[in-house]
DNA sequence: CTAGCTGCAAAGCGTTTGCACGATG
DNA sequence: CATCGTGCAAACGCTTTGCAGCTAG
């Protein structure tokens, strides 16, 4: 597996050490589908194994942000997500209504990346960026609420 | 006052009751440069009014969010901030380092608001945006640091 | 009068920290 | 065997809630 060989070396190198808990980690971050929770994360690993403690968890985040292997990402006043850092970034659009997710590719956001730089000196995390807004459904009801 | 005045036939319309400690909310927030953390307002309103109560804070935000009057950003896992809602909208950015916000004309949003109503249905909130990065200043000493 | 608002206290939630024990290199 | 990581418990900060008393309409 490319990923935790990658992973063991990575730690190897900055002194730090491969353990169950850490290896265990981001095999669910990286076997997941999309961004999960602090507490997803968490239960998936208690099924291999069933000890492991929240503030592992959360120790081990932070470890694995630093070393660019997953990304966090904090929506509103939720809980924060994290998931793999794969070739593909995008950008996180979540509705304000219903919660629901919407993956945009990364394209979306490059032009106005390039602005900000240009202009402001800025550089955007273009793979952290979370909106909120109405996605299509929401956007209708909203309208019919509005109408009343 | 024209703000005031909204407010007031704004919750009369909708049955709610115009109170001192609104009113003042209300004021702290209109008469404040940028956006307000909700210990800032409290602290601001409790030079006139002293005892109010933070959890009076967190309610008459929620009924000023829901009369649109006021906007909610939330950046990180940082407290909420809190702005009137004016003509100019306006995107926040945060730098991930320093948490020194800018603040960056609406134009530059516009294109991908609609890119992303036209693309995905998907009606972005423009002057909710919130995003992060590195500023200039913590952008050098990051790649100072990556040189080491 | 009576629905709605306030202040206080307490609880809730996600997250962080102190510490002694245990595992890694 | 010196670190570093773990699990547990407790603390943290922001936010929400239950409730009795107060107040605006």
């Amino acid at each position: 597996m490319g990923c935790e060989a990658t992973l063991i070396t990575t730690l190897k190198s900055t002194g730090q050490r491969v353990t169950l808990q850490r290896l265990l980690i981001l095999s669910v971050i990286r076997h997941a589908e999309g961004h999960l929770t602090v507490s997803q994360i968490k239960e998936r690993v208690r099924c291999s194994y069933p000890t492991i403690d929240i503030s592992t968890v959360y120790r081990n985040l932070s470890t694995l942000k630093d070393l660019r292997l997953i990304s966090e990402t904090k929506v509103g006043g939720l809980e924060s997500q994290y998931e793999w850092i794969g070739k593909e970034k995008h950008l996180h659009v979540v509705c304000r209504r219903c919660s629901e997710a919407v993956q945009i590719e990364d394209s979306y956001l490059e032009p106005l990346g390039e602005s900000l730089l240009k202009d402001y000196g800025y550089t955007l995390d273009i793979d952290h960026v979370a909106m909120s807004g109405l996605c299509s459904i929401c956007v209708v009801d909203s309208e019919k609420r509005d109408s009343l």
